[in-house]
RNA sequence: UCGGGAGUAGUUUAGUUGGUAGAACGCCUGGCUCUGAACCAGGAGGUCGCAGGUUCGAGUCCUGCCUCCCGAGCCA
């Protein structure tokens, strides 16, 4: 379970609460027309979680309704995503395709009610008729064919006596909605194409708006759950149900934002442009954000599914930082996996005064993992290092061998160099150093402190491997397109040393090699006689931040105020002019509030009534500006259960002080629920103020006593825990203190 | 231009009757360390898009504005 519960779960437990539902069933519903990536990560971690979390359902449905874009093969990745990812779809897997026939019916049946019918206007025309997001669409004169001519249209369509193009389907909505969606929405097109599982039967194929609602009330969803650019469909989907007049329950479309990660690219289409240009080595290769690629480079399925928890679910459009998921990925193989040795660049290292060898006890895991294993290292006089552990001239802070630092060789000896061996060019070939013969790993007795411990192999006894260094594919945040594509992200380096262990022992498939990071046996190419390690993600490094400052973020110029555009205000009618000036002039009202009632003639008469009842404008529109004006927002449509009458009254009361403004609030909320008067509220809930100093003293007095840190801290400065203090005041009172003798009794109280 | 959405630390987000703006990642210090990792302790970082209004008190309520995203496929 996520920890904090995002506006999905929020919606699906209310739904769960009040009996609306009772089991919740969701459905993870891609297009098998391309391989999985990690946006759908999101989606299938959001679905099949809150089936998890609630005790419901969620299916998995190939939303196959395009035959000409989709194939068995994504079926097939797609399984492999969410069973990789730790999910169970159950029984079987559920394709749009099964529903034809039943799709199909339905379409009988709106052509019977006279909710659809068969267009001839071909697609330009149609295009045409939609007209614009500003102007309103003109219905198709086909719209007005009988039942029976679309009926028998609709038929000889599906039997493949037409064109491609020749007719549609479409619902008969409304052509100048303003939804653009709902302009006599498309429901069938005639194609002669063979779909990848029922074949040839078919000559129309259903169109996402009208399958998908219609799949997900078939088979028994509650919440389905999609894209934020569906949400224009939700209109659609809503009328196809209603339409049919379908039995409930019914599901519900709720919109979630679409996940995006700086430093790559999710789109389909570009991702199908990196990898039918060659980019990279196919659709798992390890730098793409597919499921495949995140797999082979050795990204647990863990590792993705925390990531996709912690990033969240909500309806901004964002971009998670990449440097989240490598944290997961870190976070997960910490405690998992062995620790071994390899040397990425190697340099030769001679002890001139060891002799002999011996096999040294290695534990495979620091002491903070708690996890048993070790290996025998095999340790004699020549032995590689890093060439990057090694400097002649070291900068300042460097921490590894240097002609006057020692640095002890990870679970061996300290060594100390004795004498840099350079070629003709001047290159460092080998380092001659001593050991302490007294400073073995584990019986330490040489008492010398060193700053580093760097990892090594025997000369003799180290395995060649090719290791894979996977870098971010693209160079910049927000890549555009091929241009932004980072050109070293793939190093390979071919001989890489590894300790034996590794090859022999075999103690897992992924390892972290000590100071460099974590790595992946690949998966397609490793052989035993010519081993391949992906590198999955780096460690942490704050040397090599010290080392390269990132190029400084330009001297951050305090980004100055942006000053914001204003824009235009539309000017009053005359109407709204003369209520405008009769309510500041007449009744002295503040500008602001008369010209929020001035514009909205409802507000204006609502105001004006209530102010022949009872003589206290200022009060009145104050209230009728804001808290009046939010019924009529909340409900548009419904009639007020109170009028001005009773806003009337409940002037009178604030301006007599019966009740604070605080409370004034509550009573009118449950005056606008209920339809009770003001006064009668008032009664039956003992809402009237409480200003009696005394009382309030001693309420004061107790919350006081009650919470000593923040009197403290207030009497240290902190100004705005005043407002806390007030606030449980209140709360004691249930909200009935008067506001300012609280205020002026707490200051007085704390100052003490 | 019309309709629909969204704006809270660098990033992703929580914020439930208006009452101390929290978390994770990232960043910075320090400690510890046979991984410059991990771990531990601490810190910096927020005009809650902007401007008004209501209120003793507004991220939360009201009004106006700004910016960004989606929408005129016989794709999904």
């Amino acid at each position: 379970m996520s920890e904090t519960k995002d506006f999905l779960r929020t919606i699906v437990e209310e739904d769960l609460k009040a009996g609306k539902y009772e089991q919740v069933h969701t459905r993870f519903p891609p297009e098998p027309n391309g391989f999985p990536h990690i946006g759908h990560a999101k989606s299938i971690v959001l679905n099949f979680g809150i089936a998890r979390d609630y005790e419901g359902i969620c299916n998995l449905r190939m939303d196959d309704t395009d035959p000409t874009k989709e194939d068995m093969k994504y079926v097939e990745a797609l399984k492999d995503a969410v069973k990789w990812l730790g999910f169970d779809w159950g029984e079987k897997v559920y394709f749009t395709s099964d529903y034809f026939g039943k799709l199909y019916d339905y379409a009988v049946d709106l052509i019977k009610m006279e909710k659809a019918y068969v267009d001839s206007l071909n697609e330009e025309e149609i295009r045409e008729y939609r007209g614009t997001v500003t102007e309103p669409g003109r219905r198709s004169k086909y719209a007005e064919r009988s039942v029976e001519e679309n009926l028998d249209l609709f038929e000889r369509m599906k039997n493949g006596e037409f064109e491609e193009g020749a007719h549609v389907l479409r619902a008969k909505i409304d052509m100048s909605s303003p939804n653009m969606k709902m302009r006599d929405p498309l429901l069938y097109r005639i194609r002669h194409a063979s779909h990848y599982r029922v074949g040839e039967g078919w000559h129309v194929y259903p169109m996402y708006d009208f399958a998908h609602c219609l799949s997900d009330y078939m088979e028994g969803i509650t919440h389905s759950l999609c894209t934020l650019e569906f949400e224009n469909n939700r209109d659609i989907y809503d009328w196809v149900i209603e339409t049919l007049g379908l039995e409930p329950p019914r599901p519900y479309q709720y919109e979630f934002a679409r996940l995006n990660m700086n430093y790559t690219v999710m789109s389909k289409r570009k991702l199908l442009e990196l990898v039918e240009g060659n980019y990279v080595n196919g659709w798992d290769d390890p730098r793409l954000p597919t499921i495949a690629g995140y797999r082979r480079r050795g990204y647990t399925p863990e590792s993705i599914v925390t990531f996709c928890e912690q990033i969240g679910v909500a309806k901004a459009n964002s971009t998670v930082d990449v440097a989240q998921l490598e944290f997961c990925i870190r976070d997960d193989l910490n405690t998992k996996v062995p620790r071994v040795m390899c040397v990425m660049d190697p340099l030769k290292v001679t002890i001139v005064n060891y002799e002999g060898s011996e096999l040294l006890d290695a534990s495979y895991y620091p002491h903070d993992v708690p996890k048993e294993g070790s290996r025998k290292l095999p340790f004699s006089k020549e032995v590689y290092i890093d060439r990057a552990d090694f400097s002649e001239n070291p900068p300042k802070g460097y921490y590894r061998l240097t002609p006057d630092q020692p640095v002890r060789l990870k679970h061996a000896y300290i060594i100390a160099c004795k004498e840099v061996v350079k070629d003709e060019e001047g290159n460092i070939v080998e380092i001659k150093a001593e050991y302490f013969p007294d400073s073995k790993s584990g019986s330490d007795t040489s008492g010398i402190k060193v700053r580093s411990a760097i990892q090594w192999v025997e000369v003799a006894s180290a395995k060649p491997v090719e290791v894979r260094l996977y870098d971010r594919l693209f160079k910049c945040e927000a890549p555009e397109g091929l241009e932004d594509i980072n050109p070293d992200s793939l190093k390979v380096i071919k001989n890489a040393l590894v300790e034996p262990a590794v090859v022999d022992e075999k103690p897992d498939v992924r390892f972290q090699f000590e100071r460099e990071g974590y790595f992946y046996a690949d998966p397609v190419d490793y052989r035993d006689d010519a081993p391949v390690f992906n590198k999955i993600v780096g460690l942490k490094d704050s040397w090599a931040k010290k080392e390269k400052p990132k190029p400084q973020n330009k001297p951050k110029q305090k980004a100055q105020k942006p000053v914001q555009k204003e824009g235009e205000v539309a000017p009053m009618s005359a109407e709204e002019q003369g209520r405008f000036d009769r309510f500041t002039h007449e009744y002295k009202l503040n500008p602001e509030v008369a010209n929020t009632l001035a514009r909205d003639a409802k507000l204006a008469d609502f105001f004006d009534e209530a102010v022949a009842v009872y003589e206290s404008p200022v009060t009145i529109a104050n209230i009728v500006a804001n808290e009046v004006a939010r019924e009529f927002k909340e409900h548009p449509d419904d009639a007020l259960r109170f009028g001005p009458k009773e806003v009337a009254s409940l002037a009178k009361m604030l301006d007599e002080e019966t009740i604070s403004s605080k409370i004034a609030k509550q009573v009118f909320e449950e005056m606008a629920k209920t339809g009770k008067s003001p006064e009668t509220i008032v009664e039956e809930k003992d809402l009237k103020q409480i200003s009696d100093p005394v009382q309030i003293a001693a309420v004061i007095d107790d919350v006081i006593a009650k919470n000593p840190e923040n009197v403290a801290k207030y009497k240290e400065g902190n100004q705005k825990l005043f407002g806390f203090f007030v606030g449980q005041v209140l709360k004691a009172t249930g909200g009935k203190a008067n506001p300012k003798v609280v205020n002026d009794l707490v200051r007085e109280k704390l100052e003490a």
